[in-house]
Parts: structure tokens; C-alpha cells; sequence
DNA sequence: CGCCTACCTGCGAACGTTTGCAAGCCGGCC
DNA sequence: GGCCGGCTTGCAAACGTTCGCAGGTAGGCG
């Protein structure tokens, strides 16, 4: 072994390599190791050269591929932001769809903040990905528009934009908050109010909207103040909302808030008035996210698949690579929600 | 328009295209683009190619760059499971330290089945990873030996093998448990039992080392059957040797458990034993992870700071990938710890 | 026995960069 | 005025694949 070798990572074995050593030309090395090609060489040329991949280890270079293929079996994944408990599980569904079909995943954070979205767009592109998952979508989505006017194929996740060509994968957001208030109602509560996300995102509109109708089908009021929306799913937000909400409302018995972390900030706004959940008022959360039967107390929620809703969104998408056809019908896949019982939701006083 | 371009992404520019443009050779353009050539070109040719580059909007093609120069400028991260609250912010810091040298990550997921590192090796391999971080080394790691013979460039994080070559950013693990102990000492605690993670970990052999330390230089006992490890750093298994432990020692007013994730086992196997927390028995976690600060009750954990430990693990990866040298000293580092204090630890009754 | 066809393989260009080498040009110095 | 050296640029080959094209061989059929 040559002290170069021992230092540095020694060179993989090239295809022309493989021919080499199974006496054949490096075209049909790559047309006997790719399973497109493999019925146009005779078993046996398919034999010598499987046996002599095999035995150097070939392993074929993606990069190489990429640049004369054009296609880098690389997908980018757009999230706002990690830390956001509902994200995990979601990107495992999605890669683990990917691994499949031997694509891979990139990913990009915004931080909410939606200026980024082109800024890491472009890196994602120069890095040659075929499509895009994004969750950062918003009502009136420019960005997505101009995305998907440059020719890269997007599908959208958790959130959808107005543009309904663009496919997407969400849940049923409207009638999951349905469900929360029907549960409410169910317990005996009449005054509940709303601490709902931004309206600029798909999910906010549509779960106040869910909220609404519910309460409207239930012959309950909705009177002004008892439904704002925060700037940003947050606890901070969450907790600021609520609060104001309290003080408009301090009569409610009942919230239903955007999503799980704005109902940790129901939690601590309530706190802060001295009032116990759920003995004072009860709170009902979206999303199940990891822990939510952890907390104090554990979270009545909507819940719904994360892992399904990546594992969809990334079928999705790849399918839409792979077809041919360079305007496949918009898919808009609905997840169902189901309440999840736990233990900040109970009767009124 | 036509309408390929309108189905289809329209072609990026290339570097010919900018230097017909500019009406220079390819080459030029690539030098005066290149920060590191720049330089050799004079400062005439160099704002007219500038000029062109902008005006066309063009991209490098990271993938022809790549096999040209045989560096991808991506690196690999093994985890174990993106699941475990613990990972996000780690792998954000790398992102974050990774995005400022112009690298990107390509996540592997073991699922801590140790077998699968090899295979999701090599296929990172394929797509010409520079180097890895992996969080999934275990003491004596086979695995991890053959990667850093292989020649690829490896760091280890959050746990490390034995293999001192190989560098490590993990934090002070036995100093934590110090720690932890010190607190339930201080509380008055005496008869304090360890729920550590697997002894196949570095995080778990040293935590428990540390325990042991600590309850020695204060004079305490460490019996036999007080001392436990899981299979695994899961609620389940944290809440299963949190069982044994309590059977054997039904005496036991305090439990440092193997991390976050073990302490709300215990959390369990209390509850299970109608003992309360921390009332009749307190918990000390390890790592606080999202949320520590939210469960019931709040976990008094050994802090340190994720986000930090995947930017420092990232940063001395690529410092070895520039560095010319193939050798560097192995660096070892160990981030600090301390205490949080939440509502888990209280004194004995 | 000859021709046509089908099957297999080789040839070489191309994907978009980077980079060693050489050539051209200009200025300065003897 | 000639030569040398430095600065700038162009040339062309490479990185490791894939794929259209063509050629060669063998088999079947008339």
C-alpha cells in the first residue's frame, strides 16, 4: 500500500475499469449494470460482467451519472424549521419513500422566513434537484408561483398556496377543527373561542374556517374577538393571543388553538390569569406532535399521520418526475384527522 | 415560449453560453468566477465576464464541478433517528456551519441498527460525500474503523468509540452525572440509583462512571442491582430498568437516569409503582431536550447545547477536508454541562 | 445459397466544469 | 534594438457516465 493510498481515500473503481476486466467495452459494462438496459446484452457478456463488477466492488459514480443523465435522483425538501416537533417524523416518511426509488433529499430551512425560500431555491437548483417538496407555503404564494414557472416540479406539504396547479399533500384541516369543536360541545362547553395561526397559511384559513362552521351548525356564537389568529405558529405567539382573548372573552370555557404549539402557549396564558386547565378552561390542540401526551396537562389534539403525509407527499412527487407527461393532473391529497382524547379537555364548571 | 420550455424546466445557462456572451474562452469565465482565480485575470476581461454572468444569471452546475474536481462539497450524517428530539437542533448547527462553507448535508438514518451504517454508507459514498459525521459510534465500533480506513474523512458526534484517531465532539458526559449526583446530594438525597443507557455507548459507559464517581467521593453506597443500563436509550426501556431498579431497591429516593428520553421511562415506572415525582422519588434527566421543560413535571436535566455540538462536529469536519495535510491531530472535544432546574428533584421526604 | 432481419457490441461524442500547458503580448532593461 | 520575464488568455484534455449510431455476426427463410 502506498502512502498516498493509506492517507487519502483510495479511487473508486470506474466502469472502464469493470470492462477492463470483463474484456468488454464500458457501454455495455453500464448497459449490463443498469436494469433498463440489461435485456439488450446476452446473458452471457450479462455474466462476466456482473461477476467482474463484483468483484472490484464497483459501486457506479451518482455524480457522473447526474452530469450526463441531467437527472440527479436528488429531491429538495423545504421546511421552515426543524425544530418544529411535526418535521421529523414527516421528512422520515419522505425519505424513506425516497430510498426506495433511489432518490435522496436535500434540505432547506426558511425560518418562517419567507425571503429565503428563492435565496435557497437557487442553491438546491445549482445542486442539480429534480423536484421540490416544499412546506412553506403560504395563501398567495409568489414565490411557489415563480418556482414552478422555472420548470421545477413542486408538490406541497402540510400547507397549500391558492394555486391549485401545484399538487399537494395536506390534511383535512377544515374538518378536523370541526371535530375539536364538536368534541367541546360534546363535553357541554358554548363559549369557545379560537387562538388560530396566521391566515396568510392554508392550515390557519382553513381550520378558523372549521372552526366556524362548526360552531355555526352547533347554534353556538361566534361573537367578535372570540377568533384571532398569531403571526406565527408559536408558543409565543400562542400565548400572547390567548391572553388577549381571555381579556376580551373572560367568560370562554373552551379554546381551540391553531396547533400544538400554540396550545403550550393557551397553556401558559392561562397560567398567567390564574385560571387551570382543564378544570377552568379547557384547550384542544392540532397536529399530535411528538410529546403531546407528555405535557401538563397531556393535550387533547387532532391528530393526524406526519410520517403518512411525507411518505404521500414524496410518491407524489417522484411519480410526477417519472412520468412522462409534463402536466400531470394537479393531485390535492386530504389527510384524515382523528381526535386524540387526552386530558386538558373537560365538562364546564 | 415554446412549449417545451413551457412544460419542461427550461435549460440553465452554461459557462459557454456566458463566455460567448462576454467574448472570452470558457476558461476564463470559470477563473474569473472562481474567488481562488480570480486574480489571474486582468481587471478589464474580469468586469465584462461579471457583467455577463449577471446578465444571464448564471448558476455554476454544482454536479459538473463536482466530477471535474472529485469534491462533492457534501457531507454525509449518520443518526440514528431523527424521532429523538435531540437530533433537529444538532442538525441544524451542522446545516448552519455547513451553509457558510458553501457544503450541504446528506442524512442517513440507522434506526440503531448498527448493520445499516455500511449499506447507507456506501450509497452516500455513490453520491461522492466528502466526508461523515456520525452520531450512531458505538466503543467498539468495527464499522466505524473500516469508514476511516476507507479513506473518507470522519467525525464523530455526540457519542465516540474507542478509536482515538478518530475525532469526536461529545460533551463532558462524566462531569454531567457528576453533576446530576451533587444536585440529589445536596437535596439530601442518599439513596440515589443510576438508569443509564447501554454500556456499548460512550455517553452510557461514561455517564455511569461519573455516577459512580460521584456517589463515592461523597461518601454514598453504590449497592449492587443500584446501578442499571438499558438495551436501548428509549421511554421504554428507561421505564423497564427503572422497574427493576425499584424492585430491588424499594428504598431509592433519587434516580439519575441515561438521558431525557429513560427519564420519562421512569416518569412511568414510578407512576406504575404509585410512587410519586418528585414527591416520594426524583429524576434527573440528561441532555434536555425540546420540551424537558413542559413535561409533569417539569425534568431537572443536564443541559448542553445540541445546536453548538453539530455546528463545532461540522466545523472540525471541514477543516480536515481543506486541510492539505492527511493527517491532523485528532481533535476531541467536550462540550460543557450544567444543571437545570425544573420540578423533578426535590428534597427526600 | 443468398438475402434480410434481429440481436449484440463497440465507437465516440456529450454532459459542464476545471486546470496544466503553452502561446501571445507588452514592458523593461542592458 | 533585442531579449527576457511576467501577466493574461486560449487550448484541449480530463472527470465517469450514458446513449445514438453503426457495424458485425448469426440465423431463418425463400
Amino acid at each position: 500500500m502506498t502512502e498516498s493510498a493509506a492517507s487519502r481515500a483510495l479511487a473508486p473503481v470506474t466502469l472502464r475499469q469493470v470492462a477492463a476486466h470483463a474484456g468488454v467495452h464500458p457501454a455495455t459494462v453500464s448497459r449490463a449494470l443498469n436494469p433498463e438496459t440489461q435485456q439488450m446484452v446476452s446473458a452471457d457478456t450479462l455474466q462476466r460482467v456482473l461477476a467482474a463488477a463484483q468483484e472490484l466492488n464497483y459501486r457506479t459514480n451518482t455524480i457522473a451519472r447526474s452530469l450526463r443523465t441531467q437527472r440527479s435522483l436528488t429531491v429538495g425538501v423545504v421546511i421552515p424549521d426543524i425544530t418544529n416537533p411535526l418535521f421529523p417524523r414527516m421528512l422520515r416518511g419522505i425519505d424513506d419513500a425516497l430510498e426506495r426509488v433511489q432518490y435522496a433529499s436535500l434540505i432547506a430551512y426558511t425560518d418562517g422566513r419567507d425571503e429565503r425560500l428563492l435565496d435557497r431555491f437557487e442553491v438546491l437548483r445549482q445542486r442539480g434537484v429534480d423536484g421540490l417538496i416544499v412546506a412553506t407555503a403560504r395563501h398567495a404564494d409568489r414565490a411557489l408561483d415563480s418556482l414552478e414557472a422555472s420548470g421545477v416540479p413542486v408538490v406541497q406539504i402540510n400547507r397549500r398556496s391558492q394555486n391549485r396547479a401545484i399538487p399537494s399533500v395536506t390534511v383535512d384541516d377544515r374538518r378536523g377543527a370541526q371535530i375539536a369543536v364538536e368534541h367541546l360541545v360534546e363535553l357541554g362547553h358554548r363559549r369557545i373561542a379560537h387562538v388560530g395561526g396566521p391566515q396568510s397559511h392554508s392550515t390557519g384559513r382553513a381550520r378558523a374556517a372549521g372552526f366556524r362552521a362548526a360552531m355555526r351548525r352547533a347554534g353556538l356564537e361566534v361573537p367578535p374577538g372570540s377568533v384571532q389568529s398569531g403571526r406565527a405558529v408559536t408558543i409565543e405567539e400562542g400565548a400572547r393571543v390567548c391572553g388577549t382573548v381571555l381579556a376580551e372573552h373572560p367568560d370562554v370555557t373552551a379554546v381551540v388553538a391553531g396547533n400544538d404549539l400554540m396550545a403550550l402557549g393557551c397553556y401558559d396564558a392561562l397560567r398567567a390569569a390564574d385560571l387551570r386547565c382543564p378544570a377552568d378552561v379547557s384547550v384542544v390542540g392540532f397536529n399530535d406532535m411528538t410529546f403531546a401526551d407528555r405535557f401538563d396537562p397531556p393535550l387533547t389534539t387532532i391528530h393526524f399521520d406526519h410520517y403518512e403525509m411525507g411518505h404521500a407527499a414524496a410518491e407524489v412527487l417522484v411519480r410526477r418526475l417519472r412520468s412522462a407527461s409534463p402536466v400531470p393532473a394537479a393531485v390535492r391529497l386530504e389527510l384524515d384527522t382523528q381526535l386524540v382524547l387526552r386530558a386538558s379537555t373537560a365538562p364546564p364548571r
